[in-house]
DNA sequence: TGTAAAATGTTGCAATTGCAACAATAAAGT
DNA sequence: ACTTTATTGTTGCAATTGCAACATTTTACA
């Protein structure tokens, strides 16, 4: 994951976070971080922590619609919390810094710092759009274990290995892949005996060559 | 949409072009636009006509991943070409600008077009992300009947109006919601027998006040 | 304009899934 | 350490869906 300040010095990115007339803030585990956000227009950092973007709908069903991680942002424009169904839930103590989305496209970028910030975030968004398109072609498949399957080549291929750190909880997988929890668990189970995948604790092994 | 040469003078535009080691190359109808290229990270600018992003699996089940307009933008890093399944279809002849993606990180924004031409590009991706949250958005829904309105409700929000213009035609947009065809067909009709929706050629009218 | 190709509508049926309900285990909090 | 809460595993069953097959209509194009 890039870091939003790559390249970019200390005292430069104080200069830039006042410039953005950022804030810092810092929250305990299961806090919701938008609801303490009043401002119109914003990108937030995650500087330490973790928090997952969730979104449900009046079926109650839930899905996760981001995961953020260290160096990871958010906002209002590029996540989707235009309309204020999403939460954005701390998973754990997590300090973001908020700053001023309008800010970033009125900076003069004749300024080398502003000028690297502003490639570090296109970078970062770009990113982003990739686990968009990835988390896309998952949804598209058709059967919860073409989903499975689609998400084990994925992370597969993102670390080069063929064991699979699952960043989640089988729950929160569920919610990820927008399948029922249950008939996840009925799926693993049959992959378990086909001899598809091993899992331990929250670790699963791909004994498959490819798919 | 925002085009990617907003308040960039025709001549500057031309610079750009030029220093960004541009192609400009025209396709008839039907034609795949990436088995022409062989470049590496390339960023595709659609000035006219339209095409289709789309993905066909092993099962032979297509995905419209996206469907870009005049203006809209593809490339090997903001869709997901990295892999080669991916298709750039050209629904009517269309004309692109191939330029480099590598360049645009060496840009010295301290020319002011260049600093626009970042910026607009910014906008035009994080466009692009909201583009993605929808149609994720969609294919979350658990059944044929909450994707369609999801759609319907995400589509009459774009345009404020309860008539949707349908982008696709019924099969591409079965393919957009990831479900089958004739299961979307059965489901429609039976929206219209219940009143819920009125459809005339390839436009649809929502008769609820709203889900 | 006539013919081929593509898109749409329809339906039965088998396969898959979500849901509900519950037991068992693991994790968290005091 | 003990109690509560959250997560995971399991299963039957009804609902939903994909698939296949075909008729019909529309569109493309030679």
């Amino acid at each position: 994951m890039i870091n939003l300040f790559q390249n970019i010095s200390p005292k430069n990115r104080e200069k830039l976070l006042y410039t953005l007339e950022s804030s810092r803030l810092t929250f305990s585990k299961n806090q919701l971080i938008l609801a303490n956000i009043t401002r119109g227009n914003i990108i937030g950092i995650l500087v330490s922590g973790m928090v997952q973007i969730i979104k449900t709908d009046y079926n109650g069903n839930r899905c996760i619609i981001e995961e953020l991680e260290e160096n990871d942002i958010f906002g209002t424009n590029i996540t989707p919390l235009a309309n204020m169904d999403y939460d954005i839930l701390t998973k754990e103590e997590s300090t973001v810094y908020i700053i001023d989305y309008d800010e970033i496209l009125n900076l003069d970028l004749s300024k080398d710092y502003y000028n690297q910030f502003v490639k570090n975030l296109l970078e970062i968004i770009i990113e982003k759009i990739e686990e968009k398109n990835n988390h896309i072609e998952i949804l598209t498949k058709k059967t919860i274990r073409n989903k499975l399957l689609e998400y084990f080549n994925i992370e597969s291929k993102k670390t080069g290995t063929r064991v699979i750190n699952l960043p989640f909880n089988f729950t929160n997988l569920a919610d990820y892949l927008a399948i029922d929890r249950s008939a996840m668990s009925r799926e693993l189970k049959y992959l378990k005996e086909e001899g598809f995948i091993e899992i331990k604790n929250h670790k699963i092994t791909l004994l498959y060559d490819k798919y």
